[in-house]
DNA sequence: TTTATATTTCGTTATGTGGCGAAATGGCGG
DNA sequence: CCGCCATTTCGCCACATAACGAAATATAAA
């Protein structure tokens, strides 16, 4: 009950949904989220420790940059059916293509260069 | 989108969540759910409310008594989906086994009786 | 119509949550 | 070891939400 709780919980905010279905099918770094969603860093961060403590993503740190990903097949069954349901509820909705489309301009951008001019914004 | 997140923030409770399954397969006249969870009627209301704006479950007018019932087949599919999702996620927790536990004493429970009892606590 | 009563609505209060900026953390290059 | 920099943690504020009791609503019985 409690780890379910925690998943509804974690999918109960907008940006939190979109963020786990920015992943479907790809590594993110913390601060190509930042871009996509026009948050503050801490804000993102707090919505990352929401999502991996849900277990709906796991992280992975390479270098300076933290990455990020949808849970894998060794996750609770729960948490692969919650995932599924959203990205099935979800995938066609206006919302989450415009996501797509500005995460393959975020995407052309290098990261080295997309973190330097956050932190001059 | 919209639709989803509310039904997301309607299972991020886990007293509308208990009243969901506590729904599956009959339906409860709301006397019996505050019953069951212990809360005021008002709060109950709400939760109520919460669910049926969510399309989870349908309201039914009979006499004095308003019955509650999970959405049928005729609801959207991302609501048949949440339901499975949540019913096959939690069927099995010793929160929702006690319960139905708990239910089949409230069942056998006059209504009329019900109420009267909460009416003077 | 009047009364009784099951449920909802309203108003209030306490707690939870999302947002930000500032400071702390941790890894890499010098 | 030191500084740089991506990310996290912390402290704070504004707003959302769950809880209750009291009052309103709606339906059945008298």
């Amino acid at each position: 009950m409690f780890a379910f709780m925690t998943i509804t919980k974690a999918l109960s905010d907008e940006n939190r949904v979109r963020i786990l279905l920015a992943l479907d099918g790809r590594e993110l770094c913390v601060c190509q989220i930042i871009e996509l969603l026009g948050l503050a860093p801490s804000t993102v961060s707090k919505h990352m420790s929401i999502l991996a403590n849900a277990r709906l993503v796991e992280g992975r740190q390479e270098g300076r940059w933290r990455y990020y990903r949808q849970a894998g097949d060794d996750a609770p069954e729960e948490v692969r059916e919650a995932i599924a349901w959203t990205f099935r509820s979800l995938s066609k909705t206006l919302q989450i293509r415009q996501d797509m489309e500005c995460l393959n301009e975020i995407l052309k951008i290098d990261p080295e260069i997309l973190c330097r001019t956050q932190n001059r914004a």
